[in-house]
DNA sequence: CTATATTACGTTTTT
DNA sequence: CGTAATATAG
């Protein structure tokens, strides 16, 4: 099969250069993927031994796809090839290094939810306010930092991020740094972005480690190249030092992911770490129409900084850019499923022929409602991911015990569910003795008449021998059978059985979803090492693009821009065009953030092959209230031939409450495209201040009485309700229920074994 | 300790 | 509006 033959000169030039540093702008739609892939594929022929490939994605999809194809060119040899996410890559390369860096090979890696748990967890200890010091805001500078590989001792050493840190009043960002980061190690654990910089650990302190990967990574590629952060700049820059074959690939225009740390100055610098660089632009697009690239060329120059291109397609014109506006999130909802439904009807085409994208995953439901009430299918992708749903992490967090008793957050998770008599204020003496004789809260689970004292200890104990037996069993059965073994005794797959409700058997179900994938596992051929550990490996790495049993459907597809990166489809329609919402809020501030948003138009307007729609509605709930809503910024930065506004949808059901210009006022105004709904005064957010009764105060030295000698007619205090008279006394020896009038709040009915009661008087 | 009620809070985007 | 953390009663 001759893999040149259906390639552009560029292309074909770009793939036959194999050795030195390349690097490949590929403009939207021009083939990129394909020269890719047949660049691996002519390594392999040029006679480079395909165990010494390393291709990094973003995208488990992208990994997954891109083999495939390159098998399909070179045939099973395509195995050999270390490809996969960075994250992917190195986690496995840290599990076999592990011990240099002070790990267990078996370390966790800990998801968001898990590293905010722990960020919460230090709060609490540190007694530190969650509002000034808000979960979010310390994630992000904590990735921050370890993306940029400033460990939390340099972060304390620094002045600049000191001084920062000050200045927001909050000095003790430097020391939640050290503490999540010993926390982590403690639990023998690593969240996303110590995988990467872990590695630039490993490969500091260990040159042996390092010299071992370079040698055995003679040529690397990378994909995406745009979206890559410093940490894994530099992690490809020392890999690639040896042999410089190094080709990156990627298009500035498309960096959407400065938010998580990328670094769009990587790809715009990249000719300065390699001046023996070879630059190949791929500027055909062989996507989209005249129309479609001309638009998405028009919003992209609006951008300041970027590599200069030519994106042009020799297809048709094509049709004009539809934009719809709507009166409400719902009405746009509407009007784009009925375009939907006629598009398919008169063009005879498929409901996989569609997508709709939007900015954030929030807006997918006024589009799921609309599509649902045509009977039109569909697919929503990303949103919570499988391995994100309540169940599974919990079953999972079993496993993960299992395997790393040391994993705080797995053990918090499930230590006391399903219910089994271990409370919060157990766990919190748990964590206490661990803190005070520095060890895991393990070996105190695992000891407790050492730590605890003697009434809680049966439960715990009876915790620990179960988490012993899963260890044991797991040694000796395959994955499937342990998993099984895990969710019966645990009692996690008889809680979710007895509830009957619509979520619970739903829950039920996604557990045997879980169990089956790991059967499926189980049975795979072509792997050596089955147990349930290596199920475990990379499962926090995973994320929808998971079990897709309907991958086939046909169906029309929903998701984010973000997550569409890399996919085309005939008929794109963006929604929410509108401003605060595309571009967002948070990206008001700055022009670079401003610039990424449109960046993320650009993206969101280069899927589409054939028919592109924008639309926007003019007022849309948010929080549960109703908003007012502006045009988008991008839409006023379209050139006007290439649109075709559509504004014939009238509100429907108007009941006076909503402001809107007609047909004819929007098009009156000369200067602007789109008109602007005046915007509504804000109606002050009410502030529901508690009217119940404030606390009672309990006298100076108030101690709770023994009750059991309790009569009708005593005067007591009680901690909150304050003083009361005893009305009635029913019910027999430990269950006695008191009926006290309380001066403050009323009658009361307290179970006298519960109730904190201090006797005043004796009648 | 558990079950229920109440409140606070948030929306970018993902490995 | 929906979820998740916390307060409260039993």
């Amino acid at each position: 099969m001759d893999y040149l033959a259906g390639l552009n000169p560029e292309q074909q030039a770009a793939v036959k250069q194999i050795k030195g540093p390349v690097m490949i702008i590929a403009g939207a739609g021009s083939g990129k993927t394909r020269v890719i892939t047949y660049r691996v594929a002519h390594l392999i022929r040029s006679g480079v031994d395909s165990f010494n490939i390393l291709v990094l994605t973003f995208t488990n999809k992208a990994s997954r796809e891109m083999r495939e194809r390159i098998t399909h060119v070179v045939g099973p040899e395509a195995k050999n090839i270390w490809m996969g996410t960075f994250h992917s890559v190195f986690s496995k390369i840290l599990r076999v290094e592990a011990d240099k860096i002070g790990y267990p090979s078996n370390f966790t890696i800990y998801d968001t939810d898990d590293s905010k748990s722990v960020i919460r967890a230090i709060l609490k200890e540190m007694n530190l306010d969650d509002k000034l010091y808000s979960v979010n805001l310390i994630l992000n500078r904590i990735s921050a930092a370890k993306n940029n590989l400033v460990s939390w001792e340099e972060y304390q050493k620094n002045d600049q991020i000191q001084a920062d840190d000050i200045e927001s009043r909050r000095p003790l960002l430097g020391a939640i740094y050290q503490n999540f980061v010993q926390r982590c190690y403690r639990a023998g654990a690593m969240d996303f972005d110590d995988l990467l910089f872990n590695t630039n650990l490993l490969f500091k302190r260990y040159p042996d480690a390092l010299n071992k990967y370079q040698h055995k990574f003679k040529y690397i590629m990378v994909d995406e190249y745009q979206d890559t952060n410093f940490s894994q700049y530099l992690i490809v820059k020392k890999l690639a030092a040896v042999n410089e074959n190094i080709c990156v690939v990627g298009d500035d225009a498309q960096s959407i992911y400065a938010f998580r740390g990328a670094n769009i100055q990587n790809i715009l610098n990249f000719e300065k770490d390699y001046p023996d660089l070879k630059i190949f632009k791929l500027e055909q697009n062989y996507r989209s129409t005249q129309n479609i690239v001309n638009v998405a060329n028009s919003i992209i120059a609006n951008n300041k900084e970027q590599l200069k291109k030519n994106v042009f397609s020799e297809k048709e014109n094509g049709d004009k850019i539809k934009v719809m506006r709507a009166f409400s999130d719902n009405e746009e909802g509407k009007l784009v499923a009925e375009e939907i439904m006629h598009q398919r009807t008169t063009k005879g085409m498929r409901w996989n022929d569609f997508a709709i994208l939007y900015r954030t995953n929030a807006q997918s439901r006024s589009m799921e409602e609309a599509l649902r009430k045509m009977g039109t299918p569909y697919k929503i992708y990303g949103g919570l991911s499988f391995y994100q749903r309540k169940e599974i992490k919990d079953l999972i967090a079993y496993f993960r015990l299992t395997f790393n008793p040391s994993d705080e957050e797995a053990l918090k998770r499930v230590i006391n569910y399903p219910r089994r008599g271990i409370g919060d204020t157990t766990i919190d003496k748990i964590i206490v003795a661990a803190d005070q004789h520095s060890i895991t809260p393990w070996e105190v689970i695992i000891a407790p008449e050492k730590y605890l004292e003697g009434r809680v200890s049966a439960s715990v104990t009876g915790f620990a021998v179960m988490i012993q037996s899963f260890q044991v069993l797991t040694k000796s059965q395959s994955a499937y059978e342990a998993a099984l073994y895990i969710a019966q005794h645990s009692g996690l797959l008889k809680d979710l059985y007895e509830d009957k409700s619509v979520e619970g058997l739903n829950r039920y179900e996604n557990i045997q979803e879980l169990l089956n994938g790991i059967k499926e596992f189980s049975e795979r051929e072509d792997i050596e090492e089955k147990g349930l550990d290596v199920f475990m490996q990379d499962i926090a790495l995973l994320t929808n693009d998971d079990n897709d049993k309907n991958k086939d459907a046909d169906t029309v597809s929903l998701m984010t821009i973000h997550s569409s990166k890399g996919l085309e489809f005939p008929q794109v329609y963006v929604v929410g065009l509108e401003e605060n919402l595309f571009p967002s809020q948070m990206a008001l501030n700055s022009r670079t953030d401003l610039e990424e948003e449109r960046r993320l138009f650009y993206v969101a307007v280069t899927r589409a092959e054939q028919k592109l729609s924008l639309s926007y509605a003019t007022s849309r709930f948010k929080f549960g209230t109703l908003i007012n809503c502006e045009p988008s910024r991008f839409l006023d930065e379209i050139d006007a031939q290439y649109l075709e506004l559509d504004f014939t949808a009238k509100p429907v059901n108007n009941t006076g409450s909503l402001n809107y210009d007609d047909e004819r006022s929007a098009w009156s105004r000369t200067d602007d495209k789109f008109s602007k709904p005046k915007p509504k005064p804000a109606s002050a957010p009410v502030k529901t201040t508690s009217i119940l009764a404030k606390a009672h105060v309990p006298s100076a030295g108030f101690k709770p009485s023994d009750t059991s000698n309790l009569q009708v007619g005593m005067e007591v205090e009680h901690e909150r309700f304050g003083f009361g008279k005893v009305i009635s006394l029913e019910g027999n020896k430990p269950d006695i229920k008191a009926t006290i009038f309380f001066k403050e709040i009323g009658q009361k009915q307290l179970l006298l074994k519960f109730a904190k009661l201090s006797i005043i008087t004796n009648n």
